[in-house]
DNA sequence: CCAAAAGTGTTACTCGTACACCCATGT
DNA sequence: ACATGGGTGTACGAGTAACACTTTTGG
């Protein structure tokens, strides 16, 4: 038992975990196993250790429940309303992560299991305030987008820039104009040639890696 | 006494205010009366209540320890290090305000007093990393000038434009140009000319206030 | 040879930036 | 009259946005 003079409230990180899943964002959730919200859909997250700060707490539920390590892991929010949580008093350090296709395990036990992705167009009703997190994270991944190379974190460590243009659409949701996207990605520096080329039934398509 | 089956560190808030003194920015400090950095200058800040949010917790913080109400309120990160207080764990939830120079008691016993305004090019040392936490301030303050009114909290409900552009240039840390500052600021419409001058031994400037 | 995606330039427009002089008042 | 800050326009360059056809492979 610990005991304090003063009350403190329990806190964690709950994490909005992002992929592309067919060409669209997806988010990870988990199934709840306990009440509150029992079977409800809710975002991976976990309290906080006594030996970590939040930053470590929140790559820690990274790994531990979707058995991942993110190329982005980034605080957008606290969640703080009093009665969030119905058991007792939960401050939620809010972080989302962008992980690669490429990692992510093709159907991670999804028929009957715990662990699911789902595409951010069709979520299902979550547990707690997690509707509203995942809403305030899509707000802070789309505002970084342009100047910011996180949208690399989506995909292989070798992509075209025709998927690095895919998976700029899938996140903002808007179209891009072919030719000002690969200006504006080549001018800025963020991704350099490889000698590679990904072949298909149409002319290939030269393979690109994050530079420096 | 406050019982829990896991540990539970404490919740807190710490709100970098910010004012124009002198055309220079300065943040608000307050003096320590306990241990520890007894006497050592700090961030004004308190624990989380029981029945209010973050946000709420930064507000009272705010209007207790310098008896005033800000224009802009706003969360920037939290600081969570384990080790960051030595009596007992405490993550804070780091907050920026920025109040009008006119609501600023002019000397609030500046002399041998408790709470004091320090230019930012002239800080103290500050007690637990409260130095860092005042970096990180100004950092996310200045990310947002441009595209945001937040300058106009710092200014009494009519201003001239060049005290706006001064505000600017306060903050930023970077002269502008003045016609570019003043087409700028006309054409975002988050101003609109009132009737009113300001009279000085020059041309009268014409005030203006907060749009809509 | 047909389908499918890759790759490639130019033009118009918008926005940002650099820059200097006259104006209205107080003393 | 002079000192003080207030107020104004233009020209150039950079960056952004619109736009369509040819190339290379697999089937």
């Amino acid at each position: 038992m610990y005991r304090y003079p003063y009350p403190h409230p329990a806190v964690a990180t709950d994490v909005a975990i992002f992929t592309l899943r067919d060409g669209a964002l997806a988010v990870l959730l988990i199934r709840r196993k306990g009440e509150p919200f029992e079977g409800a859909w809710a975002l991976p997250g976990g309290f906080l250790k006594e030996d970590e700060d939040l930053d470590a707490c929140a790559a820690r539920e990274l790994s531990e429940e979707a058995g991942l390590s993110a190329g982005v892991l980034q605080h957008f929010g606290n969640f703080s309303a009093p009665e969030r949580d119905p058991r007792e008093r939960v401050i939620s350090v809010a972080y989302f992560a962008l992980v690669s296709s490429d990692r992510v395990t093709p159907e991670a036990g999804s028929d009957a299991a715990e662990a699911r992705w789902f595409a951010i167009s069709s979520l299902p009703a979550l547990a707690f305030d997690h509707t509203e997190i995942v809403q305030r994270a899509l707000v802070a991944l789309r505002s970084g987008l342009l100047t910011s190379d996180i949208l690399l974190a989506l995909l292989p460590a070798r992509f075209t820039l025709s998927s690095l243009q895919e998976a700029f659409e899938a996140v903002s949701g808007e179209a891009a104009d072919k030719r000002n996207f690969r200006k504006r990605i080549i001018g800025s520096g963020i991704v350099r040639e490889s000698d590679e080329f990904e072949r298909g039934s149409h002319r290939p398509a030269r393979l690109y890696e994050r530079a420096v």
